[in-house]
DNA sequence: TATTGTGCTACAGATACTGTAGCATGCTCT
DNA sequence: AGAGCATGCTACAGTATCTGTAGCACAATA
């Protein structure tokens, strides 16, 4: 699978348009996961996998790639970690938590 | 796939953490792309067809299908529409448009 | 009755991901 | 020097997921 660069045609839209390829990459599988923790600090592949439990090396290693080509994570002497494109990212993205808490009780009581 | 519901077991995690299952979802290929482009209103399944460009019916209607299931999106007399719970989410990713834009411009200098 | 538009499904082929094993390199410690 | 251990990473077979084309069943309209 090709990196989803902006100003590129990407998975789902021919457009080239930055948001376009923002959400292929995103959406592609654990993309987001590995996002989400590294925002617990540096990490290095081993404590990496560990922490996204059932990652395979394989797929771990090409999106560390994909991630580090786009420059949100860089790989430092104490490890993969977010760059400042990344920190900011993910202060988007960090509200999710907070939402997905609140989405789980409603889901809840929907449910009851 | 199954569904990534809250408090059991996603793909990814084994925990049940909302925020575990709320990444699994939509983390799966296209999920966010019809989020998004069910902000410019409500959509027949034809017409989201189209606004996705690329996207097959059987995994657009496999999406849907999740996505109503998790009560994030509804199907009115006027097509599919986000809920109030999908209002409040799409408000936290919304921002990732701009985002997108200005990361875009970074990697174009970055590269030059 | 024929046409057009819905939502949706079937299914074969292509692509992406998992899980296990293990390589190559660089440490540290006898 | 040699043995252990940790690192980042790769190979590869098996499996799960996604695409693309065709078309069904139903409803509204002409």
């Amino acid at each position: 699978m090709s990196i989803p660069q902006p100003g590129k045609q990407v998975r789902g839209s021919k457009t080239g348009k930055p948001i376009m390829a923002l959400l292929d990459l995103i959406g592609r599988t654990w993309a987001l996961g590995i996002i989400w923790n590294l925002q617990q600090g540096a990490a290095t592949f081993r404590e990496l996998q560990q922490r996204c439990e059932q990652i395979s090396p394989t797929l771990l290693n090409t999106r560390l790639k994909e991630l580090k080509a786009l420059h949100i994570i860089e790989l430092k002497e104490t490890g993969y970690q977010l760059t400042s494109q990344g920190q900011s990212l993910i202060e988007i993205i960090f509200p999710l938590g907070q939402w997905s808490i609140q989405w789980a009780n409603e889901l809840k009581e929907q449910s009851s």
